[in-house]
DNA sequence: ATCGTTGCAAAGGATTTGCAGAAGA
DNA sequence: TCTTCTGCAAATCCTTTGCAACGAT
């Protein structure tokens, strides 16, 4: 989903397209970044927000689906355009580099739901190691 | 992994065997909690303990894998005994209730791996949905 | 003009840290 | 005795909230 998109579903909702919205949704990048970030880089480029104004965007968009919340094991939580493919993270512990896959997960979702007694409404998947390069600086330096 | 084998460890490691150690691991369940919420259970018990202890005691126990350190899409950490059998949980919606679920993972660790540069280190899978007792609670009320 | 939105300041929850004294080994 | 561990208080990080002014429709 991209920026237009997003402010339309926005109006349909009742909401309001402010300047501040809009620089919020211009700070999301297509890897999930914590809010904190999103200020920062923000207020690097001259921008006027107020931490909290940044917070209740994003949460308004969260709530309407448009964009995803999630974390990484972290205290911090980090956000992303939701896209329209269902996608799972891959977190380098090196460098942070954050990459998507997708996976095909019917079967799992049905073993799943075999094995309990829950009625199955979200999940999350993510795995952590090293990305390629922080590989490679690792086979050299020993 | 019992209380006696993780006290075993900790000796072997030059760590000491406390009080305070000896109640946190008391504290500690079969479902991942956090540690407000064990900190709080030793006050009730009258067990005078400090918030602080209670984290360094965990974080001790965490880095020689003896706890298990997990989020739930929280800003709060859960801690469970770590178990001999790697599993992953479902998470009541409507009550909170963690179930544990244990998975065939070959299949999808090999996908991943052949999809991406990654080196896979850990992965995290958890479910969110409604338990069996919520489920029913629902219908009944519609 | 209405009502959602913002900035500011303050509060709140989770977690960490510095330090001096307490207590395992 | 030696060094780790603890309690206490303060600090830090992430996030939320109350309120009066602001601004989108």
């Amino acid at each position: 989903m991209n920026r237009t998109a997003i402010k339309h579903q926005l109006r349909e909702n009742g909401l309001r397209l402010t300047r501040q919205l809009d620089q919020v949704l211009g700070g999301l990048t297509d890897s999930p970044q914590s809010a904190g970030a999103i200020f920062q880089r923000l207020r690097r480029k001259n921008i006027r927000i107020d931490r909290a104004t940044v917070y209740r965007v994003l949460d308004r968009c969260v709530s309407l689906n448009l964009v995803l919340k999630t974390r990484f094991q972290e205290q911090t939580a980090r956000y992303e355009l939701d896209s329209t493919r269902h996608h799972h993270h891959l977190v380098c512990d090196g460098c942070g580099r954050v990459e998507d896959v997708i996976i095909k997960e019917e079967q799992l979702l049905k073993l799943v739901d075999r094995q309990s007694d829950f009625f199955i409404r979200r999940h999350n998947l993510e795995f952590f190691g090293d990305c390629h390069r922080c590989q490679k600086r690792h086979s050299q330096s020993h």
